[in-house]
Order: C-alpha cells, then sequence, then structure tokens
DNA sequence: TTTAACATAGACCGATTGGTCAAAGAAAAG
DNA sequence: CTTTTCTTTGACCAATCGGTCTATGTTAAA
C-alpha cells in the first residue's frame, strides 16, 4: 500500500475520492462519487441557536460557561453542538461575530443616518446609556471577551480588535462629516475623537455591568456630548 | 448532656473554653486556657504572595485560573493557601481589594497634589496612557473582573462598586477644586465629568489589554484632555 | 421496501477542577 | 529530653471539565 486518500464532504452532495502517493504530493487517481441518498435535515435553526450560545457567553464569560448549560440553553444534543459549531472555542468565536457584526451594524445605522452626524452621535450616546442603565445590562459582549482574552491567543485578539476598529470608523466617519459641515470646528481632531468615543462606549458598557444606579452612566453620557457642543 | 461550647482561637495566644446551654443563649461557665506551647512561623510571607496570585488573576481572569497554577506561581502547598486564604474566591477577594487599594492610592496621590488640579489629571491620563500603551499591558485587574462577574454575586459586585466609586471620588475632588480655583468654567458639572474621566480610564484599560499599537490609547488620552481646554 | 446518509440522545472517556485530609516535620515551652 | 502547636507536603476525593462515540431514529432516493 503505497498511496492515501482524502475526500471531499459536503451535506447532500456528490464528493470525490481522492488516491494519493505516499508523500500526499501526487494525485493518482481521482473518483467521482455522486451522493445517492440523503438523511434527514436538522430540527433546529442553527443561527436562533448560536443567539442562545451567545447570551450564555455573554452572561457568564468563556472560561466559566460549560458545554452542559451551553447544551441545555441551546436545547440540542452535545453531538449536534460539536457537529454544527466544531467545539467550544469556535462555537464562542461564532458567537463572538455574530455579536460583533450586529452591534456595528447597529451603531454603523444610527450614525450614517442622514441629517445632523452629532444629532446621531447624540441620540446614539443616549440609547446605550438606557441600554446600560437597566439593572439586567451585562455590558458589551466583546468588551466582556477582551477582559478574559488570554494574552496569548492572537486569533481571539484579532477579532476584538477588528471590532474595536469598526466601532471607531463609525464614530470616525460621523465626526468627519460634522467636521465637514461646520458641526465641529475646524480644528477638531476627528481621529482623536472618534477613538475617544469608542473607549467611553466601552468603558460605558463596563460599568453599566456593575452598576445599578443610573446615575453614573447618565453621568457619563452627560459630560461626553457636553465636549461636543465646544469641540 | 445539656450544654453546647464555643471556643475563640489564636495565633499563640491564650483562648476561652465557654460552656453554653442547649439553646445556646445563656453562659454557664467560662473557663480561661492560656496557651503553653507554640509551633514553627509561616515560612513565606502571606502579603508576597497574595500579590502573585493577584498576577495570575489578572492576567487569566478568575474562572480560567486554576488552583494548580495559583500554587505554582505563589510557591506554596495547597494546604498552606487554604489555611491562610479561605478558598479560591477569598484569595480572589482579597486580591481584589490589595489592587483597588494600590490603584486608588496611586490614582489619589496624583490627583491630590498641591498646584493644578488639571495638570494632575494630565499627567495621571498620560501616565495611564504609557502604561496601556505597553504591549504586556494586562488592563485592570477590577475592570477585567468587572467583566466576568457573575450578575448574581452581591459581593463581589459590591466590592467593584465600591472601587468605581473612590475613582470618580479622586476625579471629583480635583475637578471640583479646578473649578474653584478657576481652571474649569462655573457651569462645568464637575460629578459629570469626574465619571466621565472614570469611565474614560475604564475603557483606557480595557482597550489597552487587547491594542497592540500604542496610537489608540494615545488618542484617547488626546481627545479626552482636550475637552478640558473648554470646560 | 430496502438502504445509505444524515441527526439525535445520552453513555462514556481521561483529564482536570476545587477542596480535604492524614502523616511527617519543625519550633519552642517545660 | 518530651510535649504541644503549628506548618508543610502530597496523596486523595467527588464532581465536573471538554470532547468522543455508539446506538437509535429519521429521512428520502432507489
Amino acid at each position: 500500500m503505497s498511496g492515501g486518500f482524502a475526500v471531499a464532504e459536503g451535506r447532500g452532495q456528490e464528493f470525490f475520492l481522492a488516491v494519493l502517493n505516499k508523500n500526499l504530493d501526487r494525485l493518482i487517481y481521482v473518483c467521482h462519487m455522486p451522493s445517492m441518498t440523503r438523511g434527514p435535515d436538522k430540527q433546529f435553526d442553527p443561527d436562533a441557536v448560536l443567539e442562545k450560545a451567545m447570551q450564555v457567553f455573554w452572561a457568564k464569560g468563556y472560561a466559566a460557561t460549560g458545554l452542559a448549560e451551553l447544551q441545555a440553553r441551546m436545547g440540542i444534543g452535545r453531538k449536534s453542538l460539536y457537529d454544527t459549531f466544531g467545539n467550544k472555542r469556535q462555537l464562542f468565536i461564532k458567537a463572538l461575530q455574530l455579536y460583533s457584526d450586529s452591534v456595528v451594524g447597529q451603531i454603523s445605522a444610527e450614525l450614517d443616518k442622514k441629517g445632523s452626524p452629532l444629532g446621531n452621535v447624540r441620540r446614539l450616546m443616549r440609547s446605550l446609556e438606557e441600554d446600560h442603565s437597566l439593572p439586567e445590562s451585562m455590558g458589551c459582549l466583546l468588551g466582556v471577551s477582551m477582559a478574559q482574552c488570554p494574552s496569548d491567543d492572537g486569533e481571539m485578539a484579532g477579532i476584538l480588535r477588528h471590532h474595536i476598529q469598526r466601532v471607531e470608523e463609525a464614530f470616525y466617519r460621523a465626526f468627519k462629516r460634522a467636521r465637514d459641515i461646520g458641526e465641529l470646528n475646524r480644528s477638531t481632531n476627528t481621529r482623536d475623537l472618534a477613538r475617544l468615543f469608542m473607549g467611553i462606549a466601552q468603558g460605558l458598557a463596563l460599568v453599566g455591568r456593575v452598576q445599578d444606579a443610573p446615575s453614573v452612566p447618565r453621568s457619563i453620557v452627560n459630560a461626553a456630548l457636553a465636549t461636543l457642543k465646544s469641540a
């Protein structure tokens, strides 16, 4: 026996059986294997189930969340979980991306609205204030994860950095437009300002996770918006 | 047998043997028991060892830190650890308090210096910027813990809230003084401003934990300090 | 109806978790 | 010396961890 083989799999699809040499660098034979039958469909919606997983990670953090709890809240068996999402880490990363896309989408939608860009910023910040004033506020999943990301995990850190950057960019577009139309001073450094507001939003979410009274989030947003009046 | 008893223990001290009635609400007899001998002292410094534990929790978070790693980094046996600190949770809480006292002490010392209060704020913020621009920055242990605190843990949430409040108060004293001596506008809401800067500091620490380039912390502090020029 | 391809539920795995305990050693008073 | 008190070491515990796998069920093409 001097060969190996590899298959390209797929759900309900045809696939190939490939025979390789023993160094795995030469294709010796390829056999097309059309799939004749198929099994039943999944009994759950992967997106809906991922959303549930996201909430558990959000509330408890990555390390403190066990497979048993994930299974229970997602309402699926363990085999299904691993077949669909790979493993706990990959499930977490998919949850991070789901959350990031959703949050960045909402923030961008608000900030990119027509009309006064500073008005959009004010509306967004008041909305964030409201969210993080609720007693059940859990902060921001990405922020929570930044706090837990092991320093040697480059992939995860990359996702978190990317999220930060997208939020910064959304603020930047708004502030740039505000400067262009005269809502901000010509001398304002819009890049710095965008990063500041991104940082404030993260701090707000973090504080809101612990704070019970709404006065602190309220103050933070008050003061943050006050700085725009004279910028 | 109609009585119970209780002893008040102490290291190398005399103690008392108290005989109580069966409802434990009446003292029947008290016997003074002077201690005659004593054993060896601890072979480690509890404070130094607690500092080590704090660093592990800081780097990895509460849930992801195991007893084995704590033991290794603290350099003591498991029994010693439990005898000295109670259990993992209590060890963590003691580490939180150690960290909080240290950080609040440093911040207050800087902000309460004589001279220009806004100058103190600028110096502090630049110093925070420098800290959180280092590639090995781990953010703020209290911030990291806010992100991991289970929502049902009231005691831990209380410690975190108290920390936030102490930082806010340090900023408040500085801004109040700044307003009194005319460095800030009379119309400035110093309470809001103090809370904003507390929030910015937390956000800065969080972002610094993930960010590798120093440009983002730099921008955040630039913009934060710029707001003071016209407040 | 047969059969291959899927999904499901849950038993099972070694490793690790936080936590306890017994045995041995060290220090100091008598 | 002996005795008592205290520390230390490391074995040990049940429970849980993330992950795998087998047995069973279900679907739809042949």
